[in-house]
DNA sequence: TATACACGCAACCGATCGGTTGCGCTATCT
DNA sequence: AGATAGCGCAACCGATCGGTTGCGTGTATA
């Protein structure tokens, strides 16, 4: 099982949570009424955040509110920002390139 | 079938290949001798990732160059630009709570 | 022209996914 | 105390995933 930021935000109902968290805490009966899956099926999601580290719980009597643990977001950009300096050296590569053309024309 | 970018990031291989094909284009082959894994197993990779539209094939006699379509890796930051709109928001929300609370004080 | 190579495609496999149903536990309400 | 509400958990389901194996086809090479 892979449990990982990546595969939390693969599924569209868990990204659609992450936004609602990221707005405020919730229990998962507050989640649920927000869209059309039903109960479990968003429990079943939270369980999936959690074990993503994404999420935090805290108990109030019959209730548990859901927590958004927003620094787990940073690994998405990390991963972002890696990529684009590869790509950002792809392009001064390039530029080597055209540079190297220009002085042979000289 | 769900076919989008955050499917086409869930799997460790594929964000592999995509970094691959940041720094150049690339034959299935030459992407395979990067991995353990099978050519077989990343042709199939590559095939999501071009039914997610990330990736743009070149035929060059028997050989297929695959070219990043670097532009789709921008729906990521988009997405995650909500997210941050939305953090945003809610710290503002903060701040005018903290706002009141001094105005209570006085 | 015969052979080797690069690749896609289809069939198959066990594992996981996303969902539903049903149960049980604990907390609140009457 | 009994009924109800909020929730997790386990079992089950069909669909998809990630991988392997085998085959077909078109292109280069000898």
């Amino acid at each position: 099982m892979r449990r990982d930021i990546f595969q939390a935000i693969a599924d569209p109902t868990r990204r659609a949570i992450v936004m609602l968290l990221a707005v405020q805490a919730m229990t998962p009966n507050a989640m649920a009424e927000h869209f059309y899956t039903s109960r479990q099926a968003v429990s079943k999601h939270i369980r999936i955040l959690v074990e993503c580290d994404l999420l935090e719980q805290e108990q109030q009597g019959r209730e548990i509110q859901y927590t958004l643990r927003a620094s787990k977001m940073n690994e998405i950009e990390k991963w972002l920002d890696q990529f684009k300096a590869l790509m950002a050296k792809r392009f001064n590569q390039l530029d080597d390139v055209l540079k190297r053309l220009k002085e042979k024309k000289k």
